[in-house]
RNA sequence: GGGCGAUUAGCUCAGUUGGUUCAGAGCACUUGGUUUACACCCAAGGGGUCACAGGUUCGAAUCCUGUAUCGCCCA
């Protein structure tokens, strides 16, 4: 016997086999006359590293390359990272701080070159691990959108809209992150709920007594106000409509105006409203013409226009406004409320409303081919219920701003003219130039008179063209590369970013391309803990799943996380998982112990049991390849994960194996061994996209193999005619050894001592055929049929035959007649129903004939059972 | 407040478009096992009035209505 540990170690196995595929180059995809499969990673921040919802993600898009790498298809996995502009330039920032450099003491050029700096020293280290989960990526295509070819699309991008007339300027209300000092999106906010105070202050009446209380959870925000709102049905207010009230503490004379916006039950049914600095009091303010007064600089300080606390943070200011209502009698009282306040995902800054001037995009128009190509399944997601949320998302679509007040990203290709809010749009300087004496007749102007925009473009307007501009399709629209790979196939990603990129991409790839940037989204769900909360630093309840990988092999880690993890439904991680994979991988390893250690000798004839094995053997796996193609087609992964696990370990180790495994230290005939190979080499192949590195540590040793040879360019076996007769048949006969060992536990009977079978002859079934195989598995000394009854035996049923074994002086008679007689009356109480069911005229002559057949044959079935039971109980009172 | 979705075994989930022998997995659990590949194992077993209430239908976990609870998104 061949000395292999009985353990499995994947650490060093996975490396070495990680290195030989890059070395042979298994990965790399070049145009050739092959049908593409092409996966665009979904980008990871450049800043980031690898965590649990990127192992799952790569995971399912390794399988879905891999897999079709074997079938044939010209496969492309193209990797990259997107430049995170707000977190990366937040990294470099508090990297000059750590070294004493303001960012506003230098210049933006010197500014991006340290960003550059940074980005190549400190950046895509998450790429680097996703080798270690085993990503077969084509890494001599990895992208990054700030290079060269990606900055240029995204600029060409933004010209061609602006063109188009779809780009505008625009003031508007925006999440401003007062740390980062950029807007944000509406996604990048997070909403907490927050203990805070509702203070209730006094807004007095001009020139007569009385006062108008109002309720606030921002009291600092008192010196913006320009109204205050009730509503026109609230009879409480009736003396003060059309009426002025005085803004404490700065006395200004604001109007009391209606608007059925108020809602009456809450605080006070009174309102104030401070246009600058909540949305909804701007779109009132925009209605009644109020004016703005913004109290805020972009640092979260107070401005000039408070006139009061002039550059104090706006929260100490609601302490000190505070104590000064209070002095002043201005505050009626102060409640404790719960409410919830947003915060900047990027900075954790709570986020302050603010008008500002942006850039849009306007989406109406771009939006509708995106729409009505996923609700026509030209696009398919999976699962199919995240078509209403895009749906519900893109009939709403509000316009885009792209604009964000930082430096790490593509500068705005604006340039203003001199002492103007007047601009040229172009993608250099010079041209700019042109533009600007064009539009002016000033041929005087020279560069130097024209200002670029400093804002640059929101990340996502560079990841929304990932699908393309990885292939330079906005450059070169028609360069072979996009011209072959375009569209990508299948995206996985995760459900949280729907609207931020999936619904982009979309519209970019119908307005760019004039087609679908992929045919299938597979959303994953979100990884969280075992108790169901989200995974986060603060929690410390994200493991490392560098170290995950290091204890259970990226093959336990990678099963284990699909093994439950249905689409788009979020998986609830437990150490239990990547253990069960790890497990598996040792069941594997087991098996082809087992295998390769068997002495093979070519003079023996194969025996009979071995013949029946191999036959359903060879069927089973056929089915199992049919099944799991079916899955891979509807995207069912976690099901083809389930499928393969339970044919390997079930199929192919508890039942094949134990079929056709010679006796202790007994040579195996030369067929079966052949087969076995054959079988287990295939069975490695349809693992192989799950578990990459241990299949192939397998098959290298399964056989001799060459050097560049590897089960990774391997074909996938292709499914092919089963006979379905003979799978289900023995699946009766594996009923029926499972009866018999029952019958042995039961009896206390252990399974070296050889057994009786004694076969009730019957008139509808027979499986002689598999004798040989239940002699050998349940170790009959002995298959014999009768047409009497036996007694002194224990009984089992299968279907409707029944089996004896005869156990002379132990089988207890009352014991068996109870156990029969509970079987009879559960048989009795399912005929009547189905009687029941064929006594009523309306079933017999409305459901399909097919449906009818089928009761009748469940109550024959039933009847010859009954039969059956009671002359067993009949023969054993006697 | 508006929208979307969920509720099936102790836990996590399937259930392919209403119809095969009382609803299936995996994990967990119980019992037995040093059988000769594997205790990271083997064998056997228990466990669910499919959230609740109505309705449609010959027939409902599946379709419809309502209620409850939870989750997500938007304001």
């Amino acid at each position: 016997m061949i000395e292999i540990p009985t353990k499995y170690e994947p650490s060093e196995k996975e490396s070495k086999w990680y290195a030989y595929w890059m070395k042979n180059e298994f990965f790399k995809s070049i145009p050739d006359d092959r049908e593409p499969f092409t996966i665009v990673i979904p980008p990871p921040n450049v800043t980031g590293v690898l965590h649990m919802g990127h192992m799952l993600n790569n995971t399912i898009q390794d399988i879905l390359v891999r897999r079709a790498r074997m079938s044939g298809y010209n496969a492309c996995w193209v990797p990259g990272t997107d430049h995170a502009s707000i977190a990366t330039e937040a990294k470099v920032v508090a990297k000059l701080k750590d070294e004493g450099i303001d960012k506003n003491s230098i210049s933006r050029d010197e500014f991006m070159k340290h960003a550059w700096e940074w980005k190549e020293k400190h950046g895509g280290i998450i790429l680097e691990q996703l080798k270690t989960l085993g990503a077969s990526c084509d890494w001599d295509r990895t992208r990054f959108t700030m290079d060269k070819e990606l900055y240029d699309s995204v600029i060409k991008v933004f010209i061609d809209l602006y063109q188009k007339g779809n780009i505008y300027r625009g003031i508007r209300m925006v999440n401003w992150d007062p740390a980062a000092q950029t807007a944000v999106s509406d996604e990048e906010v997070i909403y907490k709920e927050e203990q805070s105070k509702l203070y209730y202050l006094k807004y007095k009446l001009v020139g007569e007594d009385g006062f108008i209380t109002i309720a606030t959870t921002r009291p600092e925000t008192i010196l913006g106000d320009t109204a205050v709102c009730v509503n026109p049905n609230d009879e409480r207010f009736e003396k003060f409509k059309g009426k002025k009230v005085i803004v404490p503490l700065i006395n200004r004379e604001v109007p009391v105006i209606q608007d059925d916006y108020v809602d009456m039950e809450f605080g006070t049914g009174a309102l104030k409203i401070t246009p600058a600095h909540d949305i909804h009091d701007y779109e009132i303010g925009q209605k009644y013409n109020l004016p703005s007064i913004d109290i805020f600089n972009d640092d979260g300080t107070l401005s000039d226009a408070a006139g009061m606390f002039i550059g104090k943070d706006r929260f100490d200011v609601r302490k000190l406004i505070t104590e000064k209502l209070k002095e002043s009698g201005g505050l009626d009282k102060i409640e404790d409320y719960v409410n919830k306040v947003g915060f900047s995902e990027r900075t954790n800054a709570a986020i302050e409303p603010k008008l500002s001037m942006q850039w849009f995009l306007k989406m109406d128009k771009l939006s509708k081919p995106a729409l009505d190509n996923v609700m026509n399944d030209t696009i398919k997601f999976f699962p199919s219920k995240f078509k209403n949320v895009y749906r519900h998302w893109m009939e709403n679509i509000k316009d885009w701003n792209i604009s964000r007040q930082l430096w790490w990203g593509q500068q705005i290709p604006a340039y203003y003219l001199p002492n103007s809010n007047d601009f040229v749009v172009a993608a250099n300087i010079d041209d700019a130039l042109k533009l600007a004496i064009e539009k002016t007749g000033n041929k005087d102007l020279s560069t130097a008179d024209l200002r670029q925009d400093e804002d640059v473009l929101d990340t996502w307007f560079s990841s929304w063209l990932w699908p393309i501009s990885v292939f330079n399709g906005i450059n070169e629209p028609g360069n072979k590369e996009i011209n072959y790979y375009y569209p990508t196939n299948d995206l996985v990603t995760g459900h949280d970013i729907i609207f931020f990129w999936i619904a982009r991409m979309i519209i970019s790839g119908y307005e760019y391309r004039n087609e679908l940037p992929f045919r299938n989204v597979y959303f994953t769900g979100m990884v969280r803990d075992k108790q169901g909360r989200k995974m986060s630093k603060q929690l410390g309840n994200s493991p490392d799943p560098i170290r995950l990988m290091k204890k259970y092999g990226a093959d336990g880690v990678r099963i284990g996380m699909l093994l439950c993890s249905p689409a788009g439904g979020d998986l609830l991680y437990d150490d239990k998982l990547p253990e069960q994979g790890r497990n598996f991988g040792n069941k594997i390893w087991n098996a082809f112990r087992l295998v390769k250690q068997w002495e093979v000798d070519t003079e023996i004839e194969q025996p009979q049991y071995a013949k029946l094995a191999v036959e359903w053997f060879d069927n089973k796996l056929k089915q199992t390849i049919e099944l799991l193609d079916k899955q891979f087609e509807s995207f069912r992964i976690s099901e083809a994960v389930m499928t393969v696990y339970r044919f390997f370990w079930d199929e192919f180790s508890s039942w094949y194996l134990e079929m056709i495994k010679p006796a202790y230290q007994k040579p195996i005939d030369a067929i079966t061994l052949a087969k076995t190979n054959e079988f287990f080499d295939k069975t490695l192949r349809i693992l192989h996209p799950f578990m990459p590195f241990i299949t192939e540590e397998i098959w290298q040793l399964l056989e001799e193999r060459k050097d560049g040879e590897s089960i990774m360019v391997s074909s996938m076996p292709k499914a092919d005619k089963f006979n379905i007769e003979l799978l289900n048949s023995v699946e009766d006969f594996k009923e029926l050894i499972t009866g018999i060992r029952k019958i042995r536990a039961e009896k206390n009977i252990p399974n070296r001592e050889a057994i009786e079978l004694i076969i009730k002859q019957n008139s509808n079934t027979s499986y002689s055929y598999f004798n040989p195989v239940l002699q050998k598995l349940a170790n009959l000394s002995k298959i014999s049929t009768t047409k009497d009854k036996v007694d002194n035996a224990a009984s089992l049923m299968v279907k409707t035959t029944e089996y004896y074994i005869p156990l002379a002086d132990i089988v207890d008679a009352g014991e068996e007649i109870k156990k029969l007689e509970a079987e009879l009356k559960h048989y009795k109480g399912f005929l009547l129903g189905v009687e029941k069911k064929l006594g009523n005229q309306r079933f017999v002559n409305n459901a399909p004939a097919k449906v009818v057949e089928i009761e009748k044959k469940k109550q024959s079935d039933a009847q010859s059972k009954i039969k059956i039971i009671e002359e067993r109980i009949a023969s054993l009172k006697k």
